[in-house]
DNA sequence: CGGGACATTGACTTACTTCAAAACTCGTGG
DNA sequence: CCACGAGTTTTGAAGTAAGTCAATGTCCCG
């Protein structure tokens, strides 16, 4: 297992012939690895967006340290759960949004997730490209750009390369209520 | 917690609004319900599509036993890893892959599945409806169907209906390595 | 036998992709 | 300090896969 201490990482799941597909993206005291558990490798490579510091945790020690702790048994218990939540939550972007919620409801997340670290909910710098946004999105890198560029146009976002300023959380919000 | 002892299920997330998508589909020996150990509350509906038995198990007393029973707690752990690969599976095919693939790699998945039960892993009765199974692979009902025509048409397998024959498992697994 | 739900197929529309060009950013070296 | 070049982003124009709307077909159950 691998506990970000510093920095922000993507994990990537690489399909038969070298198809990419972005699966999250992690910020410090978030945790990589649970997919390594049930079989004995993991299945999605964790890729540095900048420079960063994790702590790594053989899973043995773990589960180990589990047994006699009971706070840390719940503990990586929620955290597993919380991944199949935020995984079910990217199956819906993916399957029954179109692009521009897809990529307004990325922003939100992840404005929600830097506030609960102690970073502005407004100010995002984001770490990762256009192409790695849109394939998380399941999108091209064009679709990205032009989407951000219409949310700026309704005057809800400010865009500079990958400096984003969200201008009206509000609003955003009220585009997913389809 | 939810042990599906016989029958078939799907789970499913809404959206704000109604916008429903299917996260999964659920047979025999298999669980349902990691989604609700983090929050409170479970974020998705299980629905059975046809009669079915489920042995409820409260969540508190798995644990309990868990503390004891040391391999009961690493299967629970292993049972939520496999629900996270598979959940990154259903990223890979919603975003990365055509209508056909998807539809492809989601019936390959479906008969190793039922093989591993113990059924056929070539003749498949579908306990889903097309809208289903296109909610679940991020596409229309309309798409599914036509995808299922274009299977035929090039003799990978025969559909009539719900029931599905797999005439060619090599060739269905040779065309999603694109 | 008839009605209702589900599935298939066709014609048309559209959101997104693809291809291509121009603009911006930033690090490197003259 | 500026110029160059590579990588990234933005924007435009054209093509296409999938969505939408609608008609027809099929199955199941009362």
């Amino acid at each position: 297992m691998y506990a970000v201490w510093t920095g922000f990482f993507k994990t990537v799941v690489t399909g038969q012939q070298g198809s990419e597909q972005v699966t999250g993206f992690h910020m410090a005291g978030e945790m990589i690895g649970f997919d390594g558990i049930d079989g004995d490798r993991h299945e999605v490579d964790a890729v540095a967006l900048e420079d960063s510091q994790v702590c790594v945790i053989p899973f043995a020690n773990l589960q180990m340290l589990a047994q006699t702790m009971l706070s840390l048994q719940k503990q990586v218990l929620r955290w597993m759960s919380r991944e199949i939540v935020n995984d079910h939550s990217a199956m819906l972007r993916l399957g029954s949004m179109n692009a521009e919620e897809r990529l307004t409801a990325f922003l939100l997340d992840l404005a929600r997730r830097l506030q609960a670290h102690g970073f502005s909910g407004y100010s995002v710098l984001l770490r990762m490209s256009r192409q790695e946004i849109g394939s998380y999105l399941g999108v091209t890198l064009e679709t990205v750009s032009r989407a951000f560029s219409k949310l700026q146009a309704a005057g809800l976002l400010f865009v500079s390369q990958r400096q984003i300023l969200i201008a009206d959380a509000a609003g955003l919000r009220q585009r997913l209520e389809r």
